[in-house]
DNA sequence: CTTTTATATAATAATTTACTTATATAAGTA
DNA sequence: TACTTATATAAGTAAATTATTATATAAAAG
C-alpha cells in the first residue's frame, strides 16, 4: 500500500462526527465499549464496528479484559492523525462500573 | 455549525485519494483546471466536482482568468489540515499552455 | 453573431457507508 | 451445566459518495 493509500485510510477512518467523538473520549485514556455506546447513543454493535475502523486503520489499540474490551488510542501516531487528535475537545463519560474500569487485563 | 461538523467536513473533504492528489499538485502554487484533469486521469466534471468540495470546505481558493479557473491552497489552514498538506508528496504537472498559466487575472 | 474553449451544473448509476436487528462467541456466575 | 453479560459478526437497508454523460454558461476568437 503506497503512502498516499495509507492517507487515505486514517483520514477516512476519522472523517466521521462519530469516531471523531470515539478519539474524543479516547484522549483520556483507555475506555471501555460500554461507556462508549453510553456517549454516541446509538446501538452496540454501531460502535463496535467503528472501533474497527479506527483499529483497522492503526489509530486506536484493544486490550481485552475477561468479557469487556478496552480501546486507546495508539502511542504513535501520524503527525496528521495526531494533529486531529490534539484539537479534539476531551469527551467525559461515566464508567459502567468499577469491575470494568479497572487496570488489570489479560494482555 | 460547531467545532465537530467543521472538523467533519473538512476531514471528509480530504478523505479520497483524488483529492489529495488535487491538494499535492496545489503545493506548488496555483494550477488550472485543465493541467489537474490531466493528472487524475477522470472526466472534466469529476474534478469540477472534487474541487468544489475542497472549496466548501475551505482549504482552497478560486481565481477567475478569462475563460481559465486558477486554484491554489488557502493561505490559512487549520493546524491538522496543513499537517495533512505537509505529508504530501508535490505532484507535478504538465502545463496546458502559456496563456493559462500567465500571472495576470480578473479577480 | 457564430463557433470554440474552459469550466460548472444536472441527471443518473454504481459503489460505499453507517446504521439497524438478529445472532454468534466467549467469559463470568449461579 | 445453564444463564447472563460484554462484545463481535452477519444480513439487510437507507443515505451518501463519486464517477459518468449530457447540457449550460461565459469568455475569447474568427
Amino acid at each position: 500500500m503506497d503512502s498516499l493509500t495509507i492517507m487515505e485510510k486514517q483520514l477516512k477512518a476519522v472523517s466521521d462526527a462519530n469516531r471523531l467523538k470515539l478519539l474524543a473520549c479516547l484522549k483520556q485514556g483507555e475506555v471501555c465499549v460500554c461507556d462508549l455506546v453510553d456517549v454516541l447513543q446509538v446501538s452496540q454493535p454501531a460502535v463496535s464496528q467503528q472501533l474497527r475502523k479506527l483499529k483497522d486503520a492503526g489509530i486506536i489499540l484493544e486490550r481485552k479484559k475477561g468479557t469487556w474490551k478496552h480501546y486507546r488510542l495508539h502511542e504513535e501516531q501520524s503527525p496528521y492523525i495526531q494533529a486531529i487528535i490534539d484539537e479534539l475537545e476531551p469527551i467525559s463519560y461515566k464508567h459502567c462500573g468499577p469491575t470494568c474500569s479497572s487496570q488489570e487485563g489479560d494482555d
